[in-house]
DNA sequence: GCCAACGTTGGC
DNA sequence: GCCAACGTTGGC
């Protein structure tokens, strides 16, 4: 059975439209440099969809859908030094890190701003919600999948 | 730009 | 193992 994820990136960095224009509209998804967030990574399977959220955006937003189209493989830009993700612990014997491959799917014909998401019933106990938040990969609930994959598709 | 809520680092 | 200092995330 497959999962449901959330991954956050900021705009500026890397938007939903840079991976539609991406080769093969797919990306890895590189520089989780957080335990809890690589475990997540490591958890996903091919075939497990997620939500694509803008943060440090205006406004924040779950803008799309994206799949796993490769499961958790070393992130070899942590054992790069000339990298901005290079981490002094990681190398190819011992990989500290993971990333998956990430293909887009959609992108809403609306944006579905966090506030917006915050006074919708059955999102109460969202990670993406929760004040403080910051893990950048995270679960999500099927029933949460569901109600959001609704308000999006009005 | 501010700052709350983290996670990490390193001295002890 | 504790915890202060520091760095980062990300909403506002």
């Amino acid at each position: 059975m497959s999962s449901f994820w959330l991954l956050k990136s900021e705009p500026s960095v890397f938007s939903i439209d840079d991976l539609a224009k991406s080769p093969h509209q797919t990306t890895c998804w590189e520089g989780v440099r957080n335990y809890q967030a690589r475990n997540f990574l490591r958890a996903m399977a091919v075939g497990d969809q997620v939500f694509f959220y803008h943060s440090n955006a205006d406004p924040p937003a779950i803008v799309g859908i994206a799949k796993i189209v490769k499961a958790a493989y070393p992130d070899y830009f942590s054992w790069d030094s000339s990298s901005k993700y290079f981490d002094k612990k990681s190398s190819p014997e011992n990989p500290a890190w993971s990333m998956v491959d990430v293909k887009f799917v959609e992108k809403f014909p609306t944006p579905l701003p966090l506030d917006e998401l915050r006074i919708v019933k059955g999102l109460e106990s969202m990670e993406l919600l929760r004040k403080g938040s910051r893990l950048s990969v995270q679960p999500v609930r099927k029933e949460e999948w569901n109600i959001i994959l609704k308000l999006a598709q009005v």
